[in-house]
DNA sequence: GACTTACGCTACTCAGGAGTATCGTAAGTA
DNA sequence: TACTTACGATACTCCTGAGTAGCGTAAGTC
């Protein structure tokens, strides 16, 4: 294999927009088919062992088709990646006036479907890391990163509005770092789907209790 | 391959004990190196990428040895595991009368080297965990269930002693989730060795400020 | 309708890694 | 010393999965 394209898109697969074509056009609508089942199989079974030919499979397009596309694997899951989109906007959150409200409206925002989906992938993004510093780049900036920054404008919201003191502000980079940190770990070590009641317990037992050191 | 030998190790290549025997023995003093390197492959690469030529390269073992002891590779790394013996026993512990003195000792106990080795392993198993099933029981057992509950165990005597509140051992089992959540976390998403600060100021910052809601 | 290009299909090549087989030799035991 | 068994080395087989190639056909464009 020969791809010399440093640091951006391969160009192989990717015509359909310069200069005016003839013929059939690139089928564009296929590709988010081809990326969310990507994700699919991420999820479920880990960067590793995804394999074209069930991408293939599962979305009844040619594995041809898909080199057409993606020049590699990696490629694809990069996209797939790129794909999943940001998390909810802060600033869209509307402020539901408590910080327990406004953290458990995100746990509940259905960003990349379920909760447990959501986990399901991070845990085959995080196997795929091991496998690709350029992917682990792109998931922590496309991905894991934004994910804490919501919490954490969250947590400085809830400054801002007086309801934890302004002396917590230090430990919030690190308090933005629970959630994230406590589903997945329950994810992978108990390999259970995680429930509503365990973020709650999260919340209610860690978060907010470290916040309200004057009590409830 | 055809392995019939349901629920225990595999007697294959592991001789040596029954009967009296006559001719070379078996040299069980390269059990330890061989499975420290398997660690230590684990602990770089995970599971998909731990090969057994590698293993052999590196110990200087030929991997018909190898497969003379374990029969397959899940079962050289699922001795691996085991091998990684209980994390430090809490009533051996000194009680050092502070939690968070106790919590340090934890921290930096040698167990499975440094802090960040012990995290490198738990990373390496957590991508084995999705390829079998039984590999990733042994772990919870072996290593990850043994070590949230060192930390159980701290906070209970903590509760004891009198230092934190009654009120609280609803919430331990959760807490004491924290310190394994965290660290694990940060290796995953920085992908840079975890610093001792950083353990230092989750406990500061979540556990202890969790606990002691009356100031300190 | 003529032409162009993408698609699905099938059949490849190629590399790496699990696991096996064989053999000469080293290291023990009786 | 004679015998037994494990070891290291090497060369396999087999399978899976990445990536390629060529073809007939469908779906567009001019």
């Amino acid at each position: 294999m020969l791809v010399n394209n440093p640091g951006g898109m391969s160009s192989v697969g990717r015509p359909g927009s310069r200069g005016q074509r003839t013929g059939r056009p690139y089928d564009h609508s296929s590709d988010g088919l081809i990326l969310a089942s990507t994700l699919d199989l991420l999820a479920g079974r880990g960067y590793e062992k995804v394999t074209l030919d069930e991408v293939s499979l599962l979305t009844g397009r040619a594995k041809s088709t898909l080199y057409r596309r993606w020049a590699t694997k990696e490629e694809l899951v990069l996209a797939a990646v790129r794909s999943v989109g940001r998390p909810p906007e802060v600033d869209l959150l509307p402020d539901l006036g408590s910080l327990r409200e406004d953290l458990l409206a995100v746990i509940d925002s259905p960003w990349l479907g379920s909760p447990n989906r959501r986990l399901a992938i991070f845990a085959g993004l995080a196997s795929a890391t091991r496998s690709s510093e350029r992917l682990a780049a792109v998931v922590r900036t496309e991905v894991t990163e934004p994910y804490v920054e919501v919490y954490r404008r969250l947590l400085h919201r809830a400054t801002d509005r007086g309801e934890i003191s302004a002396n917590f502000v230090t430990s919030i980079p690190v308090l933005a770092e629970v959630i994230p940190a406590m589903s997945t770990h329950r994810l992978n070590t108990s390999h259970e789907p995680v429930h509503r009641d365990f973020f709650v317990s999260v919340i209610d037992n860690i978060l907010l209790a470290a916040l309200h050191p004057t009590g409830d």
